[in-house]
DNA sequence: AATCGGAACGATAATCATTACTGTTTTCGG
DNA sequence: CCGAAAACAGTAATGATTATCGTTCCGATT
């Protein structure tokens, strides 16, 4: 049986606080302003969990670490080679998937976009 | 100034005769036949040498490893929850990019998308 | 309220892909 | 052929993620 812990909840509300898509590591850290003596093994099993369970996201950027995101609805990432930070992006893609499965023949079942280039901020400062 | 080097080449050549999207190790191993003491590290920097070049595709599936393939075209990858095997697929993305930018105010330099489900392979040989 | 088994925890050690370092070898323009 | 730049092989270091293990907590059942 499924137990509930303060501990994933904690980290849940961390996760969800922040508008940002934290790694495991500032993660922990956040979390351990609540919890001090928290293991940082807890915090990626939990965030592993939440993410089985849907209930977050999991994104690999391919820049060095995983990151986290409480947004689950349909949407992509942008990361910014200039500052480094990743967003979202609202695109309808529901459409790809169906399209892929055509193209290939498989059963898909989900699928990642992400986005690289300069944020808008980032574009807005100084010139390329 | 950058400097021919075989090793490279062999490198180069072992990822083209493949059609499939090998990680660091698997391609070490590879060119191991044709040069049996080359180093791993020399692999891993002609990779990203020739990844930085656009000569071949670093491709970052989130499961565990890097892959790298030698189909620069813009293409979507799939990877296969039962067998592991990352393919391609051939779908028009072009649009994406300009629906991104206008989406999000960035400038968008390049994308990556992947599906994760089953190949159709897979899906062939037993039900679910 | 006390008990018990399983789930989760904290602490810590182990993995393992990727990077960094170092002294030596190779490439290639002059 | 010569020398500086680039690349190499070998190896050590890094750092994120995983695994282990003895202990603690949760919650269904008495």
């Amino acid at each position: 049986m499924k137990k509930y812990s303060h501990q994933r909840e904690a980290i849940r509300e961390a996760l969800v606080s922040v508008k940002s898509h934290p790694t495991a590591s500032e993660i922990y850290e956040m979390v351990r302003e609540k919890i001090p003596n928290i293991s940082l093994g807890t915090v990626y099993r939990n965030l592993f969990v939440l993410a089985d369970e849907g209930e977050i996201l999991r994104i690999s950027t391919g820049e060095g670490t995983e990151r986290f995101d409480a947004t689950t609805g349909s949407h992509s990432h942008l990361v910014c080679s200039r500052c480094g930070r990743v967003s979202d992006v609202d695109l309808p893609t529901g459409e790809l998937e169906r399209a892929a499965e055509r193209a290939s023949g498989a059963r898909i079942e989900r699928h990642s976009l992400i986005f690289y280039g300069v944020c808008a901020e980032c574009v807005k400062k100084g010139a390329s």
